[in-house]
RNA sequence: GCGCCGAUCGUAUAGUGGCAAUUACACGACGCUGUAAACGUCGCGGCCUUUGGCCUCCGGGGGUUCGAGUCCCUCUCGGCGCA
């Protein structure tokens, strides 16, 4: 049968596990390395498709849980599938909702965030008080997760066929097996169960999509790659065991997910893709820090997305090759520059900061939009400069240039 | 002129004897990594050796009280009513 997407490698760089690549989907080349825009119901938050190609972007990832939740995985297919409804015609992925079995279960109503910054041994231990107090809106147990709806209390039980199916329904080009991320706060003993949960689910989920594109040659399944997912947390030997056991499976890619620790994010990546199968891409889901994404990149990650750059445009926090600003700062009441000098997205090339903070405090949409443009377009042509670089061999370069500037 | 009502953080408000004093907006700062997020947290009288301490404070002045934004007197200003 027909592979649903292809990989092509076109460069390997000697004494690093980076790659240059494209992965050929029914809807578009996708060239490696790559960052992808997280549009979750199928909208990205703000902006017009036309925003959307200005900015350089070419691929899209949408969420199977608040699809389903809203409008309706059957809805999506009845109107046309994921591409028509949004009027995407690059390629798109999903996500299982396997993010939201953290964001949604431990995740919900803390701060704690799948990564985990240094130093965290007092709020820890606060962290777990509060969340004895917290109403659980996730029950995990060996087929899947129930999800109590936070809008009207409902309960929804996804399992890895039920994920799977509900993704055959929205129709993206590359879906992702049903997971369980989990808090980076978890017991060791907890992060083996639930790894042990997510290679049975991984199976399950490879196995239904397996069946379903063998039962009818010309289901929108046959179309759609399936990728497992990576998971282990903060630890070596699950991380390795996890890329070991996934790796193994037949996906027609992977993704590495789950939580990490700041410091060491890239040691977790390497540890995975030096045992990841090397011909098939590898996603790194819900990463997308510029530092994050050149430790992605060297250690053999092919694409990223992450809500980064739209949620912070939203919040007013723009990207500058000189580091973050925070765009309402009194400090830029009165600055005529663009956001970043010598930037060509939209905003950039039309607006002031002046004018975009006062946007942002006015709460006039505009001010969002433009910081969401600006920070997609800088995002994405990031990890396009980094792919030139890798071509041009000058990765390492372009790296410390980058960051000595960005951290100042 | 008489009577009634009102005056509390930039604005609008809560507060009828224990108060550096409610809430909202505004303002200021910070946070956000597979979107519960156009959101959230903190600060917003001053100073300090800041899980605390000191000073100043609810239109002005005076009084009652251990203690007053809160009760009494008076003045100023504003609103309404009657002359």
């Amino acid at each position: 049968m027909k592979k649903p997407i292809e990989f092509r490698i076109e460069k390997k760089i000697d004494g690093s596990l980076a790659r240059v690549g494209k992965i050929c989907t029914p809807h578009g080349i996708i060239e490696t390395p790559a960052f992808i825009t997280v549009g979750t119901r199928a909208a990205v938050r703000g902006l017009t498709v036309e925003m959307l190609h200005d900015t350089g972007v070419e691929t899209i990832i949408a969420n199977t849980y608040h699809l389903y939740m809203q409008p309706g995985d059957l809805k999506v297919r009845a109107m046309g599938g994921i591409h028509k409804i949004m009027n995407w015609s690059g390629p798109i992925m999903t996500d299982s909702g396997g993010f939201q079995v953290f964001s949604l279960g431990a995740g919900y109503g803390t701060n704690v965030s799948k990564i985990l910054k240094s130093a965290p041994m007092v709020p820890l231990i606060k962290e777990r008080d509060e969340e004895e107090i917290k109403p659980k809106l996730v029950e995990i147990d060996y087929d899947g997760a129930a999800f109590k709806s936070p809008t009207d209390g409902s309960i929804h039980y996804i399992t890895p066929e039920r994920s799977i199916e509900m993704q055959h329904n929205i129709g993206a080009d590359i879906i992702f097996a049903f997971d369980e991320c989990t808090s980076p706060i978890e017991s060791r003993t907890y992060q083996s169960e639930a790894l042990d949960r997510t290679h049975r689910w991984a199976e399950r989920s490879l196995e239904y999509h397996r069946q379903k594109r063998e039962q009818n040659g010309d289901s929108p399944a046959s179309k759609q790659a399936l990728f497992g997912i990576v998971q282990g947390g903060r630890y070596e030997d699950l991380r390795k065991e996890s890329a070991k056991t996934i790796g193994e499976m037949d996906f027609d890619g992977y993704g590495i997910g789950g939580s990490f620790d700041k410091e060491d994010l890239h040691t977790a990546v390497r540890w995975v893709n030096e045992i990841l199968p090397e011909n098939k891409p590898r996603h790194l889901l819900g990463i997308g820090e510029p530092e994050d994404l050149f430790l992605g990149v060297e250690n053999g990650c092919d694409t990223f997305d992450c809500v980064a750059p739209t949620r912070l445009g939203r919040h007013g926090t723009v990207y500058t090759r000189e580091g973050k600003i925070h765009i309402g700062n009194v400090l830029y009441g009165e600055d005529l520059r663009p956001l970043d000098s010598g930037c060509q997205c939209y905003a950039c090339k039309n607006y002031t900061r002046a004018y975009i903070g006062h946007l942002y405090k006015s709460r006039e949409m505009l001010g969002p939009m433009l910081c969401s443009i600006h920070n997609l377009y800088f995002i994405v042509n990031l990890v396009k400069d980094m792919r030139k670089a890798l071509l041009a061999d000058t990765f390492q370069k372009f790296k410390s240039d980058f960051l000595a500037k960005y951290k100042n």
